[in-house]
DNA sequence: GCCTTGCCTTGACTTATGTTAATAAGAGGC
DNA sequence: GCCTCTTATTAACATAAGTCAAGGCAAGGC
């Protein structure tokens, strides 16, 4: 099996698919190749098609006026960008830009919908997937406007450990800048939080490793929200 | 036609279906009356089902520990609410209450699911009201985190304007405790950003309508999110 | 018409976070 | 191994917005 076909099998879009839909679907697609930095879409741009990252890693994002960067979306291995288009009919909402060399395949609008049509299955991994980003969002919206940066913080890492296999060591795969440009804020910040969990012992910071010291009070924080009164 | 039938015909959901599946898809749903402030589902209740707004208005919102409100969405005739579940196979990811006398359609998760594998357009219509959804939360989360509030202000006035025909004069439908938790702030912080408003002559205030005096001014507002420098 | 009740506004004060700037620490190239 | 460039930290300061408290206004009941 191919590494390709691997992925397609791993992912929420295509998991669970057989194997001659995966191929009918491998052969739509078109490979495409970034190099760390290059932009796969701008917000606004014409959506005639989504992607799947085959390897590598895109932010989705949006920037202000001033140059501040809100990251919605990490997008690795296996995972789906840029959908919202080809079902709404609209153009793409964010920016996506890889930041590091990838591998995506492209997937055209039409021949996808044509896909669709008769293959029920892949319609309910596309409902599913499309649901899992809204609850995501939900999450999104809610730590921005109910929860200060200590609490967003605090949530990430937990976050963090929970996909790492709830170890109390995570793995701080990205650079604190883009960190602070996922919980809302900027880079002076994140650091002023950090050293404050750090100085409560709630966590350690080890080069790009941070312990969590003290997961009760890290879950009373990112539950709270608030530097409690 | 019934009041019904003529609701399911206009809504995104069910738009553009013919009515034998009209029909069905009536045939399936619940009734459901609810009074002025009842609750709807709570965030983290298993969603058995989703339900369409006939008559009223249902608010979209989660709250946090201290009690400060955020509004997702304000949900009224035609629309739906708690599709996500359904889809997604987990629990509702926020509250929903009813702020008027409403009268819902529950759509039980089994039955709508049958209805849905041998209804591509019926599909087509859920996968372009998720995606919708979608295109609005990355706008919510953008206004949070990349402009202050007298810019969402602005950009909310404007969106209200656009979605009452373009008028000059807009009607404020809602109380401005729930505006101010849409924009993801307090009553006071709201009266201040319109008194702003009002002295820089951008809109002007009779009631519950709002004159937008400089629909430029409100646009750059809205725009560069941040009261400039 | 008066009183109650809920909603909104205004003011004074506090605080979290943005800003600016300078320094320090790491990573990669040569 | 040294230099350069990027990235992260720290500190001092500025400000948007939260908080607390008081007062005004409007709608509905009696």
């Amino acid at each position: 099996m191919t590494k390709i076909q691997d992925i397609l099998l791993k992912s929420q879009l295509f998991g669970g698919l057989p194997e001659d839909h995966l191929e009918e679907i491998k052969k739509i697609s078109v490979d495409k190749y970034f190099n760390k930095g290059e932009i796969v879409f701008f917000d606004g741009d014409e959506g005639n098609g989504f992607y799947l990252v085959v390897e590598g890693t895109v932010n989705v994002y949006k920037v202000s006026p001033e140059g501040k960067e809100q990251i919605f979306h990490i997008v690795k291995e296996g995972e789906a960008i840029g959908a919202v288009p080809v079902f709404s009919g609209k153009s793409f909402p964010a920016n996506a830009r890889v930041i590091s060399k990838s591998h995506l395949l492209f997937f055209p609008r039409e021949k996808f919908m044509n896909l669709i049509t008769n293959n029920p299955s892949l319609t309910m991994n596309i409902l599913a997937l499309l649901s899992m980003r809204l609850r995501e969002f939900t999450i999104q919206v809610e730590n921005l406007s109910l929860k200060e940066i200590p609490g967003r913080l605090a949530a990430y890492l937990l976050y963090l450990s929970e996909e790492q296999g709830n170890k109390d060591v995570i793995k701080l795969n990205i650079a604190k800048l883009q960190l602070a440009n996922i919980l809302g804020t900027g880079p002076e910040s994140l650091s002023r939080a950090l050293g404050n969990m750090k100085n409560r012992k709630l966590i350690d910071e080890q080069g790009s490793s941070i312990r969590l010291v003290n997961r009760g009070a890290l879950e009373v924080l990112a539950e709270d929200g608030k530097t409690q009164g």
